[in-house]
DNA sequence: TATTTGCTGATTGCTGACAATCAAGCAAAA
DNA sequence: TTTTGCTTGATTGTCAGCAATCAGCAAATA
């Protein structure tokens, strides 16, 4: 029998892939940070009734994209620096366990299509496609996190980076030194395919620190709480 | 003007009241695994329209206490040894970070709390109260995650406390020892007051490490993935 | 002028009804 | 005996409309 593709995919319900919209739109910037959702203007764009777009709308609170005000309003939400610090050092402590765990599973194919997407990211880099290299970063932080075969961990690093691509857009955040990312990456890469446990998530967790202590920082400093998250229950 | 309670906490939406209601079910085990939900039937209990049953169902699918299957039925998740496994390394990862960032933050009065609250747990478990016990103990974790001051931790800190009690109910699991389990709390409270991020880390992170080894174990006997949870996009 | 009060339009919260989809059972064909 | 196609009853997915609530403004009051 010839391998046939999925309908699933089609047929996802409506409220999903509307969330998937609203999600793209505000992952693209074009919504910015504290731009009024009305049900009814986005029920119109996406000609879906509004209970439909509630649902996704509620999706994304979840996510932590957007916010409700009860009986109110919904907004697209806003990451100050203490925001920025929580998802830095979050992605640490996630992604140290996804190394350790990673470490101990690493097979040979792995370790090839590893050092794949390192050498794709190095060449990004040089040529200058910086959009292509920050894409690349993830997959290759991902695809670490996929060895360690954790569903739970897999789920929260997908949440987690998401929101770390939501900080990037809003503040125009960007890597400072490329060498130092692309050396740091591969001593990563290389502790997991030695199976290296305690190494590999020792440098995953080292991987984020300048940035965290930089925002611990900025926090002292400023006290930047401008646009926390208020919990949506 | 005499003191006046907030109203908002009878304001709740109707649909978040709605989820607490089956969720507790569900964390009493009134509901067991695998149980169908009916939506019209939930609605007629709980006297709300199907559409705010829907709302309250998505949200407890998020919280991974249930599942849905598309176009077919909603029914109360079930925790493999895998979830347990899952569960555990994820909670070690995130109390980690939790008691680092806690031993970095804390003041005297932190430090009487949580001596108390370890008191109460000596005395419950003396008294043989181990409900009692084991709900102070959540207790004790948390005020633990609430020094972190990290907000996106202490949720999913949260998230991930429901698991554990969520898999306790399912699988009827209790400590086997708690005089080790009162010795590595006082250690650990102990080392957060000192403000020795490194030892609180490493005792947070070892508190679970019996657990993880006995799941790890076995994972590799019995392959037990009976009831995994599928992702609900 | 400053403050309070009542009204109004706009927006979200919730509901009941209709449409789409599915599992199960049965009968006919192979 | 197995497969296929159909029918049916039950259940979920979506929609449009009514109810509850809110922010803002204008009138009233001091």
């Amino acid at each position: 029998m010839a391998k046939l593709t999925s309908l699933k995919s089609e047929k996802r319900l409506l409220d999903r892939r509307a969330a998937d919209q609203i999600r793209a739109h505000i992952l693209e910037g074009v919504l910015p940070a504290g731009e009024r959702l009305l049900e009814t203007q986005l029920s119109e764009e996406l000609e879906v009734s509004r209970g439909t777009v509630r649902s996704a709308l509620a999706q994304l609170a979840n996510e932590g994209l957007v916010q409700q005000v009860a009986f109110t309003r919904w907004e697209v939400s806003g990451t100050s620096t203490v925001d920025a610090w929580e998802i830095y050092t979050l992605r640490g402590a996630l992604e140290g366990l996804g190394a350790r765990l990673a470490a101990a599973n690493v097979a040979e194919a792995d370790g090839a299509r590893l050092r794949g997407l390192a050498d794709d990211l190095l060449h990004a880099i040089r040529e200058g496609r910086f959009q292509d290299a920050t894409s690349i970063d993830f997959d290759l932080h991902t695809a670490i996190i996929e060895l360690a075969r954790h569903e739970r961990l897999a789920e929260q690093h997908r949440f987690i980076v998401q929101q770390v691509r939501f900080h990037m857009v809003q503040s125009g955040f960007l890597p400072k030194d490329y060498e130092e990312l692309i050396a740091e990456h591969k001593a990563l890469i290389e502790a997991v395919i030695a199976g290296d446990a305690d190494k590999a998530e020792k440098l995953a967790r080292n991987h984020n620190e300048a940035e965290v202590k930089l925002l611990a920082q900025l926090m002292k400093q400023g006290g930047g709480a401008k646009r926390t998250r208020v919990k949506a229950s």
